[in-house]
DNA sequence: GTACGATTTAACTGAATAGTCAAACCGTAC
DNA sequence: GTACGGTTTGACTATTCAGTTAAATCGTAC
């Protein structure tokens, strides 16, 4: 049987195998889907044996799973973070466009891959979130929205900021970070940009979002 | 072998079979994804004998792409004809928010069935603009953006509107009407709303989304 | 009512695919 | 070097699934 990190290191044959397999799992599943990936392919980008995947992870579903919490983990928590955070509102719209376009920026299959997922399985929605902060969603919620609410009401009273519930503050904020790299394909063709162009085109909205977002609310 | 619509009309056993299946068939994709879904399962959705779907649409692929199309059809043309009129800027961000809002409220599924479709397969996406419009990318491009960048310098020459990019101009517009239903299951996890809350939350954004939009552009 | 062609079905086929197993391998401990 | 336990493999199995086929059905025209 498989042992655990410390014992594995032991022996190390050339690298760690799991973590190949975990790898090569994370891209196929990233660009076919859960249910277009075979099991097939995976071994073979791994570069190992078929029924070593079934060695160190039970099943395909688990391997899927897997590989999803793996990716929440590396996406929400930082996002989550500085919104839950007390940061001034200006920063805080500031950081979340940097990170996410930075971070997209690096793995734009991402989004669509999130995003099929927790659609074909409403299961990982709360996986998702669970994986991504540590907490139920129960108990996100408050923490961000509250925040929120509070500093925007602050804005709203000093007549500095138009009202808007943190709802839809938080949708909107991440409806403009995410969904381009959602609908990449369709984004590219329709502006007619390739890879390279489509960066350019992310990068200068890195920059202009944050002061198109606030402007958005200025009274 | 199957017949035209005209000759098919002459005997019509209870329903036009062809209908049901392509309704089946576009209810199990969309739920499923075009890897995951069955045509076992679109069979006994549309109540019949899975021989039938291969009799009307070779394959599962045809049967896909018929799906797709059918989809792309309903659900392009109208933003596309919107973006490129002459419509005033300001009417034109209202008509978009409007027309994308209510269709997604009634098709809740579709964003994340096109993303994920697209980004599987990237000849989807050009069939996707051609199916929607009719014309090739390359003829759509700049009648969705010229008219816009002319619109657009207009506003900023008489000192109404800060400057922006069309791409970035179309891209925020729809990022902020689509993303809500693509991420559904994610957002309504996160703001603790059920279906109904769901649907509360989006009438709202419809109410407000174009004064938000437009005021991002103020200068 | 008989014949005909379009439609529909039950039963089948073959390929793809997740998952299993027993044997080989390999590094370490003795 | 021999034994041992974790690791890796090739060959296999069972199942799921798209697609086929031949026969049954059904409405219409004669």
């Amino acid at each position: 049987m498989k042992t655990d990190g410390q014992v594995t290191r032991t022996f190390e044959h050339d690298g760690d195998t799991e973590q190949r397999i975990l790898d090569a799992a994370h891209a196929v599943f990233l660009r076919r889907g859960t249910a277009g990936a075979r099991m097939q392919e995976i071994a073979k980008e791994a570069g190992v044996n078929q029924a070593l995947l079934h060695y160190y992870f039970r099943s395909k579903e688990k391997l899927a799973e897997a590989v999803f919490q793996r990716v929440a983990r590396g996406f929400m928590p930082p996002v989550i973070q500085v919104l839950a955070s007390d940061l001034p509102l200006e920063e805080k719209v500031e950081r979340v466009v940097e990170l996410e376009i930075d971070n997209l920026a690096r793995s734009p299959l991402l989004p669509a891959y999130l995003i099929s997922e927790m659609h074909h399985d409403p299961d990982r929605a709360r996986q998702f979130l669970q994986a991504a902060t540590g907490l139920v969603p129960e108990q996100v919620r408050p923490r961000v929205f509250d925040t929120l609410r509070r500093q925007i009401d602050e804005r709203v009273r000093a007549g500095t900021m138009r009202s808007i519930a943190p709802e839809q503050f938080a949708m909107s904020l991440l409806s403009l970070c995410i969904f381009p790299f959602a609908a990449r394909a369709m984004m590219m063709l329709l502006t007619g940009t390739d890879q390279k162009g489509f960066e350019r085109l992310m990068a200068r909205r890195r920059k202009e979002l944050p002061s198109f977002f606030l402007g958005a609310l200025r009274p």
